[in-house]
RNA sequence: GCCCCCUUCGUCUAAUGGUUAGGACGUCAGGUUUUCAACCUGAAAACAGGAGUUCAAUUCUCCUAGGGGGUACCA
């Protein structure tokens, strides 16, 4: 069967690092095997969920790379789960429930108290037949909850190994509101048998979830799927990801300048056994992508560590892949510009710096004004090329008898109007004679 | 409180019942580029702690500590 996957975020915010490693995740395994990727929105809740946020999360898989094959929203498809929800009540598996919040609560605060864990008592299972028609009769809507079986529930997780929960020890969970709404849970096991979901894979925040939802499945006839945790991200510090942190949005990230490709390589790379080094594309990721490479501790993610990663992915990328961006920032230059100055670039926008030393105007700095001079009457004819600098500096320490430092600082201060950069060697025929001439009579261009 | 998972250089990790515990990133030093970056070479740098099993434990077992997750009418 093809491996069908899912992408759940539920658009009540943006997403960041650590759903982007969830989704892309999903992606490498669909992309390997050749099995297709759905973006299912969970967007149950009506009150937190917008269309907004719909649209971050999609241009934020977009920005990535992360194509899927269909989107599917949860708010469509009520009629699916009032559907299950019948069958589970024939079945005998849903029961009504009328506790109230707050009583909820006090039964788990009172539970902690004697140290036991706080475990839904069942006490409304117990409700006769008169008891429940009195609620109904007062006015009373109940919730509704799923009938656990009793028993050890096992899977053999992707990347866990064998996983044992005991249902015993949890709360039956409620699948309906008691204003009729649903919980993620019911939504979630319809909706992937109904899309044919073959694998969920999800972070390990869901682990103790899957028992209930694999006898979810059972309740509903279902084959249940392959289920596979990975571990979550934490901060540079150890600490649990914020989801208000923006340094991790990838909002924040492409406002930085960091380069998409660098943020699926150094997401996808993490904590796994492969080293996190630049990677020419998703493709590649996706090929080298096993289940068995991520490791089952949390891994740091570190902004730091990424920004130097999205230095070296950008000085790897052929111009071809930057030149639309390249002169939408009004860096024209093509590709010999791209050549010279992407090694000294931290993020794409560097560029316009050298840009604008290249192309002018620009102000430049004389600080040894025989030695521009000199340059400027040694200056040969166009047409230029890489070895005119070296021919230019070699005549200029002859003519001064400047070497070293004494010789190139003056010249690079004219003709660049700052101390560091790309070679002059690769800058010079870019700036060209026009412009070097102005610069070294001390004139902007 | 209870349940589950995790712990190897600063970071991400590899391997193994007997190894000089390997690699990558970062750091430091040298080279190169008469700048910076890039690049090349080299160096420093780790088995969380304690018991136990064993001829031998980083590796197996237990305990402790620390981290993560769960324990919702959140997802």
């Amino acid at each position: 069967m093809a491996v069908t996957v899912r992408f759940a975020p539920s658009p009540t915010g943006r997403i960041h690092a650590g759903n982007i490693r969830t989704a892309l995740i999903n992606w490498m395994f669909a992309h390997a095997t050749h099995g297709r990727l759905i973006l299912r929105l969970d967007d149950t809740d009506a009150e937190r969920s917008t269309e907004e946020f719909a649209n971050g999360i999609r241009e934020d898989l977009s920005w990535l790379g992360l194509d899927w094959a269909e989107e599917v929203r949860q708010s469509d498809r009520f009629t699916r789960y009032d559907e299950a929800v019948e069958k589970l009540k024939a079945g005998g598996r849903l029961y009504p429930a009328y506790e109230t919040p707050e009583e909820l609560e006090l039964k788990r605060k009172r539970q902690l108290a004697r140290g036991r864990p706080p475990v839904y008592d069942r006490a409304a299972l117990k409700l006769t037949p008169e008891e429940r028609a009195g609620f109904d009769a007062e006015g009373r809507k109940p919730h509704w909850r799923f009938e656990l079986e009793s028993r050890d529930v096992v899977w053999d997780d992707l990347m866990r190994g064998r996983q044992h929960v005991d249902a015993a020890s949890l709360s039956d969970p409620v699948l309906v509101r008691a204003d009729g709404t649903y919980l993620y849970t019911l939504p979630s096991v319809v909706d992937d048998i109904d899309l044919g979901i073959t694998h969920v894979i999800r972070g390990e925040d869901h682990v103790v979830n899957t028992a209930p939802q694999i006898q979810l499945f059972e309740a509903l006839s279902a084959t249940t799927p392959a289920f596979g945790h990975h571990s979550l991200l934490v901060g540079a510090e150890g600490q649990a990801l914020s989801k208000r942190d923006r340094s991790l949005s990838i909002e924040g990230l492409r406002e930085e300048g960091i380069e998409a490709l660098a943020v699926t390589t150094y997401v996808a790379t993490l904590g796994t056994s492969d080293p996190v080094a630049p990677h020419a594309n998703l493709d590649e990721l996706a090929r080298g992508f096993e289940f068995g490479k991520l490791s089952r501790a949390p891994a740091r993610f570190d902004p730091h560590e990424l920004r130097l990663l999205n230095a070296k992915v950008l000085h790897m990328l052929p111009f071809s892949v930057v030149a639309g961006r390249l002169s939408a920032m009004g860096a024209g230059g093509g590709e010999a510009f791209w050549h010279a100055v992407r090694s000294n670039l931290a993020v794409l926008a560097d560029a316009e710096v050298w840009w604008r030393v290249v192309n002018g105007p620009l102000a430049p700095v004389i600080t040894d004004a025989s030695i521009c001079e000199q340059a400027l009457a040694l200056l040969p004819p166009e047409p230029w090329d890489g070895s005119t600098w070296e021919r230019l500096a070699a005549d200029v320490k002859q003519a001064t008898g400047a070497k070293g430092k004494a010789l190139f600082q003056p010249l690079r201060l004219a003709l660049t109007a700052r101390e560091h950069g790309p070679e002059l060697k690769h800058l010079l025929p870019l700036i060209g004679k026009a412009r070097a001439t102005a610069r070294l009579e001390g004139k902007t261009a």
